[in-house]
DNA sequence: GCGGTTCTGTATCGCTCGCTCCAGTTAAAT
DNA sequence: ATTTAACTGGAGCGAGCGATACAGAACCGC
């Protein structure tokens, strides 16, 4: 019926994710992002919509992309391996990047985008995801005995979290090794031997 | 030898301080500033300079606000105390702000700023001021036998920093009091009985 | 090959941004 | 009282922003 798409959209779609991950919401410009992206600004909003719907569908494709699959990775290994893998995976992850973004999902949770309800829900929801994971395998630990009861699985989820957290933040600030794996050891040891 | 100012500096740049919390480095426009600052333009850039110089006199100003004055106040108490106090602190703080700010260095790591070496030098120093807090009262309960000497000193200044830089993003994201004090519990956990 | 529909390319729109300029005002120094 | 230097008020600069308009190009079903 009518003329085809010239670019793939999942292709353009990574390219806004690298834009507004570097970026930021506000400082990516929708020049800079349609550039990146290959299409001219017609193209740009004519499949996208606008900034704010863009970002939202970047945000998404991060989500499924690259959390999901670290997430869907380590939930092979055994609860205490899945811990653990989860900060040195993330302790690799930031130091790899010679950019040093941190994480797009937790940049947008200080990034003025987090007024906007809707994208607080979506960060908040990324964030529960990774929360999820820890508590589901703290609970798997404690069950079989290889993680210490001395502490509630809900409370070590939450630590779990906020080691995630802070270890992207810093990150960002380009922390070194010492420092990422220092926030990483005590919250392992309250693991238990 | 020529007119005075008619404008109260430590005021207005409190007023710089709250429009920067609110808004973020790039979300704040000189004009809203200087509205908040009760200054024309003319004035506005005559007394402060630019946009970079104000954000970098409005930093300033809320670390030896805000954070050094917990931190003096702390530092009266017994080392055990004065650790958990700053997180039972940074927890009421986060609820007790309607607008859920979180912290003005903070946040300020994740802006675009971070990206300017002189802001990145001081949003680190900031947070290095946190650590050295905590590290030196976690030195000081490991010495007199009141803080368990199980984990490194070191160690655990970078998780209690972790914990803080964390609850402030969750509290932007209106995280509630569970979630905040759920992160604290497990790593208070760590100083021992 | 033709009609209809969606795409692409470019030229803007109206707006806000950080910042500057300058005439006019004020008050200390002489 | 005059000079002089700093401050005030407000207009306005060029640039960039997000978003749109519209003409032409490309492809499908027929």
């Amino acid at each position: 019926m009518a003329r085809p798409r010239e670019f793939d959209e999942g292709v353009a779609l990574q390219a806004a994710v690298d834009g507004f991950w570097s970026q930021g919401y506000g400082a990516a410009s929708t020049r800079d992002l349609a550039a990146r992206m290959g299409l001219t600004t017609a193209s740009f909003y004519n499949a996208f919509g606008d900034k704010r719907g863009l970002f939202m569908k970047a945000l998404d494709q991060y989500l499924s992309g690259t959390l999901s699959q670290r997430i869907a990775r380590l939930d092979q290994l055994p609860p205490r391996q899945a811990v653990a893998g989860y900060l040195a995976d993330v302790v690799e992850r930031s130091l790899g990047d010679p950019q040093r973004r941190g994480c797009m999902l937790i940049n947008a949770a200080l990034d003025v985008t987090a007024q906007d309800p809707d994208i607080r829900a979506e960060v908040a929801g990324g964030l529960g995801e990774i929360r999820a994971f820890f508590l589901r395998h703290l609970q798997a630990g404690q069950a079989d005995g290889t993680i210490s009861s001395a502490q509630p699985a809900e409370d070590l989820s939450h630590l779990f979290l906020s080691v995630v957290v802070a270890m992207r933040v810093m990150a960002r600030l380009h922390a070194d090794r010492d420092q990422l794996e220092g926030m990483a050891r005590p919250a392992l040891a309250l693991l238990g031997p």
